[in-house]
DNA sequence: TTATTATTTTAGCAATCGCTAAAATTGGAG
DNA sequence: CTCCAATTTTAGCGATTGCTAAAATAATAA
C-alpha cells in the first residue's frame, strides 16, 4: 500500500528500517489523537486509518507506548525548531502569543496530558521537553530584554509561564466555543508586551 | 454491599432511587479517574473499585456516558458552592488564585477536557458549567474592584481569564514534577493582585 | 537468475469492553 | 407472616483490544 524507493544500497542485516511508514502511521496517530482523543489510537483503527494492517504497528513500535512516545518526540523536535525560527523572524512575545493560544498545539498538548498522567514513559518524555521548550522561551524573553535595555515589573520567567499558561486555557477553551474574556485577556496580553518589552 | 436506610415510606413504582450507592459509584468513579485517568473508568474497574458488580454500574446510569457527565455535574456544583463561599468569606484575587492552581482540580478538569473532545454530551456539560463558573468569578472581582474603588489597569474578565490559565497550567505541571518558573510566577501574581485590588 | 533480507498481511489468542436478560436478594407495606 | 418492589448479582453476548506467529510479498544483492 505504500509506495517506496530504498534510500541506497547497502549491507544486509538487522535494524534500519524504512522510515516512510512509520512517518505515516505517526501522521495518521496524531490525526487521529486530536480529532477523537487518544483512546482512540488503537492499533486496529490506526491502520485504518493509515490504509494498513494493524500488526504494521508493532513491526515499527514495540508497544503503543512506544508509538505515543515516539509522536510526542516528534512533535516536540517540530515544535522547538518551529519555535526557534520564528523567535529569530519576529517579536519576541508576539511569537510566543500566537504560539500558546494555538488551539491545535493545545488539544495536542491536552491528549497528551492526560495520557501522562497514567503512563510514566509518556510521563517522562514530555517533561524531558517541557523543560527545554521553557528554556527557549526563557532566554528569548531574557535575550530580548537586556538587549532592549528594558526592566519590566514582571520577571522573565513569570512572563513567559503566564503567557504560556493563559494561552493554552484560551486555545481549549475556543475549541469548545468558548469565549468569556478572550478579548479582553487578548488586549490585555499584547498591552502588557508592548509595555514591558 | 451497601448499607442504607431507606429515606421514608412511599408508595411504590418506578424510579426514585437512593442516592447512597449512587454516590459511592461517583466516588469511585473520581478517584479512578484522577489516579489513572478516563481510560481507565470501565464498568468493570469501577465496580471492583466499589466493592460492587458492573451491571449495577448500569442500573444507576444509562451508560458511561451518562455517568461521566453525572460525575462533572456533581463536581461542578460543589466547586461552585464552593468557591462561592470562599469568595464570601476571604480576599476575592487570593480565593480565585488559590482556587486556580489547585492541582487536584487541575487534574479533574483535564480529564474531562480530554473527555469532552470527543464526546459531546460531557462537552455540553461542561460548557454549561465554565460559563456559570467564569460568571461567578467574573461578578466577584468586579464587585471587589467598585467597592474598592480601584480602577486596575487590566480589565476584571481578562484578569479572571489570566489567573484561571496561569492557575491552571501551574497545577498541572506541579502534578508532573515540573517547576520552573512557578516560584517568580507565584510572586508575580500575588504582587499584581495586590496592586490592582 | 537465485538467495537473502525487509516489509506487510492473514489468522488468531487471551483479555477486556459496554451492555442486557434474568435470577437472587433485600427490606418495607399490608 | 405474605407480597411486592427496589436493589444487586450471575451469566453471558458480541465487539474490540494489544500483541504474536507464521506465511506471503517485495526489493535488493550476488
Amino acid at each position: 500500500m505504500v509506495k517506496k524507493t530504498r534510500a541506497g544500497g547497502r549491507k544486509n542485516g538487522a535494524g534500519q528500517r524504512t522510515p516512510a511508514t512509520r512517518d505515516l502511521l505517526l501522521n495518521a496517530a496524531e490525526a487521529l489523537m486530536c480529532d477523537e482523543g487518544y483512546a482512540a489510537v488503537t492499533s486496529r483503527r490506526l491502520g485504518e486509518k493509515a490504509g494498513v494492517t494493524s500488526p504494521l504497528i508493532h513491526y515499527y513500535f514495540a508497544s503503543m507506548d512506544d508509538l505515543f512516545v515516539a509522536l510526542y518526540r516528534r512533535h516536540a523536535e517540530q515544535s522547538l525548531s518551529s519555535l526557534a525560527q520564528a523567535l529569530q523572524e519576529g517579536d519576541v512575545f508576539e511569537t510566543l502569543w500566537r504560539q500558546s493560544r494555538n488551539s491545535d498545539n493545545a488539544v495536542f498538548f491536552m491528549e497528551f496530558m492526560a495520557l501522562g498522567n497514567h503512563r510514566k514513559a509518556v510521563r517522562a518524555v514530555m517533561v524531558e521537553y517541557a523543560q527545554e521548550y521553557r528554556r527557549l522561551q526563557y532566554d528569548a524573553v531574557r535575550g530580548y530584554l537586556k538587549e532592549q535595555g528594558l526592566q519590566p515589573g514582571i520577571s522573565p520567567d513569570a512572563a513567559v509561564v503566564l503567557i504560556a499558561g493563559t494561552g493554552f486555557l484560551l486555545g481549549l477553551e475556543s475549541r469548545f466555543g468558548m469565549s468569556f474574556g478572550h478579548q479582553s485577556v487578548e488586549e490585555a496580553i499584547t498591552r502588557l508586551c508592548a509595555k514591558d518589552g
